[in-house]
DNA sequence: CGGACAAGCTGA
DNA sequence: CAGCTTGTCCGG
């Protein structure tokens, strides 16, 4: 029923973003006597739509913000609780430009509190407390107006924390959830107040000395002092479904936003990072930053008779059966085609007709990808149902790496979340690096896979790699060692791991970035899906065509986000945008 | 998103 | 032409 009667008191409207997937529209309702004290930007409100009860967020309160006669509008149905913020609101329509959608739902997803906020209690901040020492460098960073800090891969960031902690609330995102939350444990520890985002969005929102969770909680209302990101460099930090969000760049714009400073800490930096700190930047000395490094040892396989190209080179074998070490072999299998198996008899998959390797696809039957028969789920040999996908290289890698090493050989998948058998050999993708926690010896057996991918930060994530498994390994006197086999010794992603001076890599990547136009020196973009063609050339932007995905690019992410999001598609049309592509 | 309604296809 | 599928539009 509408709510306005005919009197003078002023109509108060609240637009709503309503909370449906694919709904991208506001919606205007009146604001009942009843909820006035309480509906406000932000609020998570309950509307009527075309006939059902739906959630949404209030974006505006005071006038309609669409065209729609005043006597069709209907009373706000009840209100649910608090939301973001006005400033997370402003925030998230800029990245919504940014990441090229225009859509605001995902990012108020994010923002918004995990089950309902009603009331806030009273602020928890304790306020300054006793100085940590071994900062970094972080405290004078920080009253410098923030930047990138360098830390060695083993470096206790606790102080990083402590440090910035000293000037007010923080906001602290780490990519890793798991993480964070030990993170949080310790800075509660040393008698701070934290929150860890989301679930303790109304901690957070009412008041701490320090917010920490993983890469949404840079969406987390509060009034931060200060934002430290963390692992800069790990591409956690970035969504990898559209929209592509890098928590790093909105935590960049946040902290301008709001005039505090911003703090990026990573032992390897990455160009965009360097780029915007410009000459607000610090790093370990030189012997520090050695010292947090592993004995890293460069296995040269150009060396190799090329007739026996083997991923196991006699320094592999030497350490596999040291049997006082425990090893960690890391391979990569980009694009290899996946086998099935046979669960029952443990037969190979294989095409009736030509017997080659069948792959099951999305409905479940098997396909021939030499000569194209199709065929139901089934086993040739004993007919049975269940069949299994497995990853031939680290299959048959495990059976070789087991032989040589005279001691049982663990592989562990991406997929798998159950405990992980005792053993001290394991092999697997780069996964294994996130699954074993410590190693004597962590050999990457080809890490030219990951340095010679098609993706403009293929460096870069090499490079990450390498610094997880400096990790693993712990710093220099502990005498881990990281074992790289390659056929390009010196490649600078090698080379600035072996001279443990990351800033070596990060100075060619910058030029070869600018040279290339490449991100940060400009913007790029992914647009794929049904009508993507049309869209792009709507778009006026300079695109290249590769396979079924176009490439757009642009000056700047201004330019290119805002071409992306705010170009018209076609009804028909399902497009997806991916700015800044995680894997291109 | 999901309901309403309109326009196309099929079968007796 | 009822009965059903497929597509387009719209909600406050």
């Amino acid at each position: 029923m509408p709510g306005g009667s005919a009197n003078a008191a002023p109509l108060l409207t609240a637009t709503v973003l309503p909370d449906l997937t694919g709904l991208d529209k506001t919606f205007d309702y009146l604001i009942p006597e009843t909820l006035r004290s309480r509906v406000a930007p932000g609020s998570v409100v309950r509307i009527s739509l075309a006939g059902r009860r739906i959630g949404g967020w209030v974006l505006r309160v005071g006038e309609p913000a669409n065209d729609v006669p005043l006597e069709r509008l209907v009373d706000l149905a009840s209100w649910s609780g608090i939301g973001p913020a006005p400033e997370i609101i402003s925030l998230a329509r800029w990245a919504a430009i940014r990441w090229g959608v225009g859509r605001l739902r995902p990012f108020l997803v994010s923002a918004g509190p995990p089950t309902m906020v009603r009331a806030l209690s009273a602020p928890r901040v304790h306020g300054p407390m006793a100085r940590a020492d071994a900062d970094h460098g972080a405290r004078r960073l920080l009253g410098d107006g923030g930047g990138v800090l360098r830390v060695p891969p083993s470096s206790d960031l606790l102080p990083v924390v402590l440090a910035a902690a000293e000037r007010g609330s923080v906001l602290v995102i780490h990519p890793h959830h798991g993480e964070s939350r030990l993170l949080a444990a310790a800075v509660r520890g040393r008698g701070l107040s934290v929150a860890v985002y989301p679930d303790d969005w109304a901690l957070a929102a009412a008041g701490v000395d320090v917010v920490i969770g993983g890469r949404s909680a840079v969406w987390a209302t509060c009034a931060p002092a200060s934002i430290v990101v963390l692992d800069e460099h790990d591409e956690a930090l970035q969504e990898q479904r559209s929209p592509t969000w890098h928590a790093r760049d909105v935590a960049i714009e946040r902290a301008s936003r709001k005039a505090v400073p911003c703090l990026l800490v990573s032992p390897c930096p990455t160009v965009s990072a360097l780029a915007w700190s410009g000459k607000r930047w610090m790093r370990p000395a030189a012997g520090v930053e050695r010292e947090g490094w592993p004995i890293v040892e460069v296995v040269d396989r150009t060396d190799e008779e090329p007739w026996r190209r083997s991923l196991l080179t006699s320094s592999l074998i030497a350490a596999l059966r040291d049997h006082t070490k425990r090893v960690v072999c890391v391979h990569n299998t980009p694009g290899r085609a996946r086998l099935s198996a046979c669960r029952s008899c443990r037969s190979l998959i294989v095409c009736e007709r030509c017997s080659a390797s069948l792959q099951q696809v999305d409905d479940g039957s098997l396909v021939c990808r030499r000569c194209g028969t199709v065929r139901p789920p089934v086993c040739q040999r004993c007919g049975s149902g269940a069949l299994a996908t497995v990853r031939p290289g680290i299959t048959r890698l495990r059976e070789e790496l087991q032989a040589a090493a005279n001691r049982p050989v663990v592989a562990v998948t991406g997929r798998s979340d159950d405990q992980l058998p005792a053993a001290d050999v394991f092999v697997g993708t780069e996964a294994v690096l996130h699954r074993v926690h410590e190693a004597d010896v962590v050999a990457f057996l080809d890490i030219d896979a990951e340095l010679l991918a098609p993706r403009y930060r293929a460096a870069e994530q090499a490079f990450a790699l390498l610094v997880r498994a400096a990790r693993l390994l712990g710093p220099r006197h502990r005498g881990g060692r990281l074992l790289v086999q390659t056929f390009v010794p010196h490649h600078d992603v090698i080379q600035a791991a072996l001279l443990a001076d990351p800033g070596r890599l990060a100075k060619t990547e910058a030029a070869r970035r600018r040279d290339l136009s490449l991100p940060p020196f400009g913007a790029l973009a992914v647009v794929s899906g049904v009508g993507a063609d049309e869209f792009v050339g709507a778009t006026g932007l300079a695109s290249a065509r590769d396979g079924d995905v176009f490439l757009v690019r642009a000056e700047d992410w201004s330019t290119l986000g805002t071409a992306l999001a705010t170009t018209p598609r076609l009804k028909t049309a399902r497009i997806r945008v991916e700015v800044d592509p995680p894997r291109r």
